[in-house]
DNA sequence: GTGAAAGCGCTAACAG
DNA sequence: CTGTTAGCGCTTTCAC
């Protein structure tokens, strides 16, 4: 790789003016410039960024920690992410913290480390408080998908007590009253949040809350099957059922159909996220909106605003869920 | 962020000494050792790594390129390498390129820039020459499902031929003869291949190959679903269809359905990828399974044992496909 | 407009 | 066993 003393002596001018016209600063003469972009070209040079971020301590790379990296979910909004910075003209780094605490925290390390100069972060293990702590340090973050009061202003994230609302809401309006929910991992804000919304919704009907009738999985589509193995064997009755996420919707439906219940005339089944495959499915789910692209697209903005200075985005904190009504939900008569 | 200089002046001692111990070299006395260590504890310090990189020309990072980050089998395989590559201490920084030449090359500079000290890459759209040079260069990389004769040694890959033969095969031997086909973009060579092992598979049962029963797609849902549509239209026979991957085959499983066609009684369908989604689908696809965790994780050995040096693993250079049979192909009693 | 020189934070000979 | 001295490749004052 050729360096910029290279350049340097091809061109016949200091290394300090090939640094000059490489960052486009004012006062080159054109014909300067000229020779340097030939000697560029011809030596096929492109500056090492690693000792450039060394000498201005900026990288024009932001860091994005995610807890997975599989999952339509994820794989949305790493999309999202990397094609906007790079249009942008900046650059993901990419890491994933498999919800894990300690893992989360090595790889926050490990971003700010390759100094990156800001962050979007997906997790969900590690502590508000280091979070808290995090932010009065120097470098920039966006929090995706999770709200902490103190640093409100760093969070882009969806109402997922909303969610849990509108979603038990949709079923109780079609007239079921006897709504199985599998759940996320309870300890997972979102999870708690979205079982809260469930719970208000039952409420507001009448409608006891059912402990026998709750599931606590871990938002996989084998906590899904598990989910619907346990209603079915403890016999409780239930018209419909709400799942904290599709890919456990989806594993209900499935174990569902081996027990010859018929979605939805014997039971309806709600999902949550509208991730790409629910369309697929057969009967096509019913699920909650969850706007990931346009949250991952504002995470951005966050930081083109708030590191970069490119445009003054107006920043959106909070976003709404939705209904997406599909087939998989029925309409119950009242006896 | 402290520095060296900081841990150099509490602890008194000199920066040398301060980078032996942090790098574990020999002849470091337990007691300075001791030293050191409180003083990075007590300051908190974390080396930087950009000027450790550009120290050593080494960053332990390696860089994974793809062309998309979405999608179940990207996912699938960004998850094993992060995962694999972590445990031996090293990074993955992740960038994508989008099935665009000038996209992938940029990426791949970029990656290069970023002094990683391999990569990984699964592109499709730039050259064999590109390649092929970029091989004569310093940086070690390994192709992931792709194979270039020049730098077979390179090559990780699946046996796509096979595979589109082993799929068409397993329909004609469960008696269909009008067997339609909906394929990836034909200059993606992937795709390529697994038409031939088609076609080659029609051939050896005396099968005509009927133009007319071949649709080329996206690799995308929509392109299965368009498909579909146009088989339907065209009104010619045929009682099963073999899709190059499980995306396109859910979209043509959807249209199938909308126009009562059922599956597998009316038409059989083969997918081809083996992603998670595919036992979810209605009826669960029968498909060609693509080990893309064992592939990326041999690309992880080829970097450790090139690269890093750290073990001699063997390393096996295609993949062989086999078929998971599951319930949308039916067996075609001959007249 | 352009060059010289210092320095970003770290590692790696080379002495001692 | 430990300190001194050069860099790694680039940017950035400060002079001219």
């Amino acid at each position: 790789m050729a360096t910029i003393y290279e350049v340097s002596a091809l061109s016949g001018v200091s290394k300090s003016t090939v640094s000059r016209v490489l960052n486009d600063h004012a006062n080159v003469s054109e014909k300067t410039k000229q020779k340097v972009m030939d000697a560029v070209k011809q030596l096929h040079y492109r500056p090492n960024s690693t000792a450039r971020s060394l000498a201005t301590n900026r990288s024009n790379s932001v860091g994005v920690l995610v807890s997975e990296l599989h999952g339509p979910f994820y794989g949305d909004m790493l999309t999202a992410i990397e094609i906007k910075l790079r249009a942008a003209g900046k650059h993901a780094i990419i890491a994933a913290g498999h919800s894990d605490a300690a893992s989360e925290i090595d790889g926050i390390e490990f971003l700010i480390e390759r100094s990156c100069d800001a962050l979007i972060l997906h997790v969900d293990a590690v502590s508000d408080e280091y979070l808290i702590g995090l932010s009065k340090n120097s470098i920039p973050f966006v929090l995706i998908n999770r709200y902490i009061e103190e640093i409100k202003e760093n969070c882009i994230c969806l109402d997922n007590e909303l969610g849990g609302y509108l979603a038990s809401k949709y079923l109780i309006d079609q007239g079921h009253r006897d709504i199985a929910y599998i759940s996320g991992p309870l300890w997972k804000k979102d999870a708690g949040d979205r079982i809260s919304g469930h719970k208000r919704a039952l409420a507001e009907a009448n409608i006891d809350f059912n402990a026998q009738l709750l599931f606590e999985a871990d938002f996989k589509v084998k906590g899904g099957c598990d989910g619907m193995s346990y209603f079915i064997a403890q016999k409780q009755k239930f018209t419909a059922l709400a799942c904290a996420n599709d890919e456990m919707a989806s594993g209900a439906m499935k174990v569902a159909r081996e027990n010859g219940i018929k979605v939805p005339s014997d039971c309806s089944i709600i999902g949550f996220d509208n991730v790409f495959f629910t369309e697929y499915l057969y009967p096509q789910l019913t699920t909650v909106n969850f706007p990931i692209k346009e949250i991952a697209l504002m995470a951005v903005r966050w930081i083109l605003k708030n590191e970069y200075k490119t445009k003054d985005f107006n920043i959106n904190n909070v976003f709404e869920p939705t209904i997406i009504a599909r087939e998989s939900v029925q309409y119950l008569p009242s006896k």
